[in-house]
RNA sequence: GGAAGCAUAGCUCAGCUGGUUCAGAGCAUCUCGUUUACACCGAGAGGGUCCGCGGUUCGAAUCCGUGUGCUUCCA
């Protein structure tokens, strides 16, 4: 078969994809072998791939690929998220622009069209997952609100209802005026903006004079209920017991003492508005204050705001000014930078408002959550994660969950006749209505109209994904899968959902969710930018998947992104990943054209010690692999395997094994190049899954596939023949630089003698250095020859003789200048082995290795001094 | 205002438990090269006071403190 000239990856990702698939590779049920289950962040259903999503899922995919090498039953669970606000954000604008307005619409006939966009374009995502190759088990696909789903939701609820924990309760919340809805301080952003603080006057009551105050939301006035001075601050100390009038409204409130006031800040005097400030209700709270509440839900002054009724927030914070100005209350305004906290989703400037909800207390459920990953039950990786993790979890405020949302899981909650039941049904809510009111109707309840928060379903994802429910019995296949191994995510999501669903997995499962937690970092482009689809800045990753290849994308995106570090995603990382993709189909073809001109051999061949290298070198590094594994070090990991394949396999050994031109190669050596190529193919296959995969099957014929090919067990490496190789690679390398700088033409050989303590050596490396350094024969001397070029490697020294002149004063001065570094060299490592302190306190290997050094360098001195000699 | 993280070659970054076989990779730069695996390539080379200062230690890019700069989270 023709192989073509480069690796062509288009036809082959979904060729292997199917066939895997088909294959039923990916998908698992119980057995008798341990499990390795990862449930996937379920992406928002609205959601199409972007960088975060390939980093993610690639992450996840090797997890799952190398656990399952390694003899694991993995699991690996897909699925999507409703996404409460972000989908009806989808659906309202789509109604938008069929003219119909979501308010005209009844829960029903907004819910159909909900599920009808759901269906259409939902889940697209899950699609664009088979091509990035993602090994997941999609005979398990989960919706958050499947039946099933819902029903857990639901259940649980219930269930911390009745344990006291969910309760309803009206307290300041942050209020979306789009959306119009509640939202948890999490989905809250805090954005620096350019406001303008005003300065107003308020007439003290009975007295000419005035108090002033420093506000950005001059448009909140109506609101005022007090306004209050710091106890032990001399300006306003006898305004004690008196009464400011609010202006334009003329609404008389008291001045109030509170140590809270910060002295320094504007006039040291704050008007507190109870109804549209936090910290203002607090005050108010604490000081018994009036809650005049003068904005609508969308934002716009209420009937209690007496004027500019209607109009919106933000029109009203312009117009009042030229107001106050006419009533003389305005003092002037300065230009302000502050925080202004922005909806997560919709982007609207959120406001404070006091609101009936309902919540979920968490202070019980954190404590076993905050132990748990403390005390490492469960790991984060990397562990700097932690602190992030404690502060929040033991400062825990209650969870907001209701959202005033249609699309979402409705809160189980009825009401009749000034009561609340709550069930998880309609009927067990009605048996309860009748307990209290034998007479009632069924008619009589109505439903809480708003929807739990996308996350009180999200937290339940380990366990629903394997059929958990509040009311049912564990069943076998959770027992088997849960708690599930590793969870990868980004750290944004840490209190939204890895805490909850630690809280959830103990208040239910008595268990942890997982036992490692990997956090990736956040994708960013080349300025350091999150990528974001308002910056447009993310690239198109289906292109990129195209022009580049999925391995190759997984490669540009794993190669430099330890965990928890961002990446500044740039495409030359793409580029180093399609080399290197075509690197090894090179590889291949090289080996496929060995393979039409081979003999049988009975004699070991001349080239065999780098065969014998080359399985010593896989041991060492698998070895290595294993460890960076345990340790979640992926991209380490791929580095090190990248640099075996490239470096050592590619440049190396198959440059020492190749025959002399026109000649055949030795079966026997074929055999072995290909056992070696498998093994590496095998070791890369969890990261570049395609490209291996195919060259796996055109290298030979194969019995089974690559992806269910089991890691063998590695023993430890010669230590003598990675030595010995090492050494054999320095003398290559030192001998072309000289002929480099010698200005020798490829073509032109060099005669080549050596004066070496390791004679026996060159038995086995003698061939392989002729033919990498060109030249035809190796003559092993004690003498130092008159003509030739003299270099020192390690304790050899070599002398090239070619027909170039040679530049003694050059390699005099080379070898000088090696030797004075060498010199400097031992008498630090001297300094050290005489230091008492030193032989006392360092580690037994640590003197050893100094010793060695030691040794070492005081025999590469005297080698070179001896060359000098001979030089003149 | 509170907290965390980062600062290593021109650029983007690795560097786990402190020990010059760890100062490294990719890209970029320079020299040479198209003898049939690969120019999406090969052989070589150059390039860093590991942010400043102080400390712990026999020994610090690595630990501690501090300053500066950037980033992020929280209020």
């Amino acid at each position: 078969m023709e192989l073509s000239k480069n690796y062509q990856h288009i036809a082959n990702e979904t060729k292997w994809y199917t066939h895997w698939n088909d294959k039923g590779y990916f998908n698992s049920t119980p057995d008798e072998r341990p499990a390795y289950t990862i449930v996937m962040p379920p992406p928002n259903v609205t959601g199409i791939l972007h960088m975060g999503h390939a980093l993610n899922n690639s992450v996840q995919d090797i997890l799952i690929r190398r656990a399952k090498a390694k003899g694991f039953n993995t699991c690996w669970v897909p699925g999507t998220d409703h996404a409460s606000i972000a989908t009806e954000a989808k659906v309202v604008a789509m109604l938008a622009d069929m003219g119909i307005d979501k308010n005209t619409l009844s829960r029903e006939e907004f819910l159909k069209y909900a599920w009808e966009w759901k269906e259409k374009y939902g889940g697209i995502i899950l699609q664009q997952l088979k091509k990035l190759g993602c090994a997941l088990d999609w005979n398990r696909t989960q919706f958050t609100m499947d039946p099933a789903y819902h029903q857990a939701v639901i259940n649980v609820f219930v269930d911390l209802h009745q344990k006291g924990n969910i309760y309803r309760g009206a307290k300041m919340i942050n209020w979306d005026p789009q959306a119009k809805t509640a939202l948890s301080d999490e989905e809250v952003l805090h954005k620096d903006t350019n406001s303008k603080l005003t300065y107003l006057r308020y007439q003290i009551e009975d007295s000419d004079e005035y108090i002033t105050i420093a506000t950005v939301r001059p448009e909140t006035i109506m609101g005022d209920t007090a306004i209050c001075v710091h106890p032990e601050d001399p300006r306003y100390a006898h305004l004690r017991d008196q009464y400011a009038i609010v202006p334009l409204i003329n609404k008389r409130i008291p001045i109030i003492f509170d140590e809270y006031i910060d002295m320094e800040f504007g006039t040291g005097a704050l008007k507190v508005t109870p109804a549209h400030d936090i910290n203002d209700y607090n005050l108010g709270q604490k000081h018994h204050l009036e809650v005049v509440d003068t904005l609508n839900e969308d934002g716009t002054m209420s009937e209690a705001a007496q004027i500019f009724i209607g109009e919106d927030r933000f029109v009203v914070r312009k117009k009042i000014i030229a107001e106050l100005e006419q009533a003389g209350a305005l003092v002037k305004q300065e230009d302000y930078k502050n925080q202004v906290g922005v909806s997560e989703r919709t982007g609207a400037v959120v406001e404070p408002r006091i609101s009936m909800q309902w919540w979920c207390k968490m202070e019980d459920m954190a404590a076993p959550a905050l132990h748990a990953v403390m005390n490492d039950e469960i790991a984060f990786v990397p562990a700097k994660f932690k602190n992030l993790y404690r502060h929040w979890m033991s400062n825990i405020k209650d969870w907001c969950v209701s959202r005033q949302l249609r699309w979402g899981h409705r809160i189980p909650a009825w009401y009749a006749q000034g009561n609340i039941y709550v069930d998880a049904d309609v009927q067990g809510a009605f048996e309860q209505y009748q307990q209290a009111f034998p007479g009632g109707q069924l008619s009589d309840l109505e439903q809480d109209n708003d929807v739990l928060d996308t996350w009180f379903s999200a937290w339940l994802w380990p366990m629903q994904v394997f059929g958990w429910d509040a009311n049912k019995e564990n069943n076998a296949e959770l027992d088997y899968y849960y708690p599930t191994a590793t969870l990868v995510t980004a750290p944004e999501i840490i209190f939204f959902w890895v805490a909850r669903m630690i809280m959830s997995g103990y208040e239910y499962k008595k268990q942890q969710p997982f036992q490692h937690v990997y956090f990736t970092g956040i994708v960013r482009d080349k300025q350091g930018r999150k990528m974001s689809k308002s910056l447009g800045n993310s690239p198109d990753l289906l292109k990129l998947i195209d022009d580049y290849g999925s391995d190759a994308v997984r490669f540009g995106v794993m190669i430099a992104s330890p965990a928890g570090n961002d990446i500044l995603f740039d495409e030359s990382f793409l580029e180093q990943g399609r080399n290197f993709n075509n690197k090894m189909w090179n590889a291949l073809k090289l080996i496929k054209m060995w393979e039409g001109n081979q003999e049988a051999d009975t004699q070991e061949t001349p080239t065999h010690f780098a065969t014998l290298w080359m399985q010593e070198r896989i041991k060492q590094v698998a070895i290595e692999i294993e460890d960076l594994f345990k340790d979640f070090r992926l991209s380490e990991a791929l580095k090190t395997i990248y640099s075996l394949i490239w470096d050592d396999f590619c440049s190396w050994y198959l440059e020492w094994i190749k025959p002399p031109f026109g000649a055949a190669i030795s079966t026997k050596t074929l055999e072995e190049v290909m056992d070696i190529f498998e093994q590496l193919l095998q070791q890369l296959h969890p990261f570049m899954p395609f490209v291996t995969e195919e060259i796996y099957h055109l290298l030979r014929t194969q019995k089974e596939d690559l992806i269910v090919k089991q890691l063998p067990a590695y023993g430890t490496a010669d230590k003598n023949i990675l030595e010995q190789a090492s050494l054999l690679k320095q003398l290559i390398s030192s001998i072309r630089d000289t002929r480099n700088k010698q200005q020798l033409k490829p073509k032109d050989t060099i005669e080549l003698l050596i004066n070496s303590p390791n004679e026996d050596l060159y038995r086995h490396i003698g061939k392989i250095l002729e033919r990498q350094v060109n030249a035809p024969s190796i003559t092993l001397t004690k003498e130092a020859p008159q003509n030739g070029f003299a270099l020192v490697v390690n304790t050899e020294k070599v002398y090239i003789i070619s027909d170039v002149a040679v530049d003694a004063d050059a390699q005099k001065s080379k070898m000088e200048e090696e030797l004075s570094y060498l010199k400097g060299f031992l008498v630090s490592v001297d300094k050290k082995l005489s230091n008492e302190r030193f032989v006392q306190n360092a580690k037994p290997e640590i003197l050893e290795t100094e010793r060695k050094k030691k040794a070492d360098a005081e025999a590469k001195i005297k080698t070179l001094e001896e060359s000098l000699v001979n030089l003149g």
